[in-house]
DNA sequence: AATCAAATTGTTATTGTATAACATATCACC
DNA sequence: GGTGATATGTTATACAATAACAATTTGATT
């Protein structure tokens, strides 16, 4: 892909053909045969690929996730469903009005925003 | 305070006074003088303090802080500072209309909402 | 091309976070 | 008092992340 190392285009490829988000523990499991050995050659990857925005982390669940979106890396939305664990993207949005405003009356910068929606998904919610 | 049990009652008691969102070791340190001794103990009384709504986790720093609103449980709203480490509650806002049109029309039942903006609180913002 | 500092990658070891599993005790009800 | 359900204590272990250092690669400079 788009000038990764061999370690990061190994963790990426990984991540966007898993279907669940994934641990880091996780992902060394599943390249090992590519050669990575130790937790740190995948975090490093890791670091690597969310500072780009290819990757984010579900900061709820420990766990990383592929981005197919294109878009700013600093409005990060997930939906997650807490019975069978599946973990959609979202499109972005801006800070709300209110919260903007809240923030700001108190003087905090905001580089970035990470919104989580745990619920229940389609397939899970019927009755 | 309010029938929590007496491990809930230090590990709230320790969370109200800390400066800073506590790590679940860093609990356990503050109340070992109150008999508490193992991981699992804290836990437990955090899930429960949590289930009630009087402790919050954020997620993106594997800590936990009280809650010093009266709100529902399910929006929950802070800005960290990445510089201090402050920790700050906001006032809960809704759903953005945007988001809930998105999630409903996959289907997605939402039971919780977490937002964490990221950035630069006023004593470490300026120049 | 040879040298060397800087950056990257590999490896070992350790620290930090969370839960499983089981033992013990407490409580409510019969 | 006996009995099941719930809560609590304890030990051990699993899972997540980083520190520290070694080895290698890169690339600028001579």
């Amino acid at each position: 892909m788009k000038d990764l190392t061999q370690n990061q285009n190994a963790v990426y490829r990984h991540l966007r053909t898993a279907a669940r988000p994934q641990s880091a523990y996780d992902i060394l499991d599943g390249v090992r045969e590519q050669g990575l050995r130790a937790p740190q050659q995948i975090y490093r990857a890791l670091k690597a690929l969310t500072d780009r925005g290819l990757v984010h982390r579900v900061e709820s669940l420990n766990a990383f996730i592929a981005c197919d979106l294109k878009h700013k890396n600093n409005r990060i939305v997930f939906s997650i469903c807490d019975d069978c664990g599946t973990v959609e993207e979202l499109a972005p949005v801006d800070i709300p009005p209110k919260l903007k405003h809240m923030s700001q009356q108190s003087g905090f910068q905001t580089r970035k925003m990470v919104i989580e929606l745990v619920g229940t998904c389609s397939d899970c919610g019927q009755a």
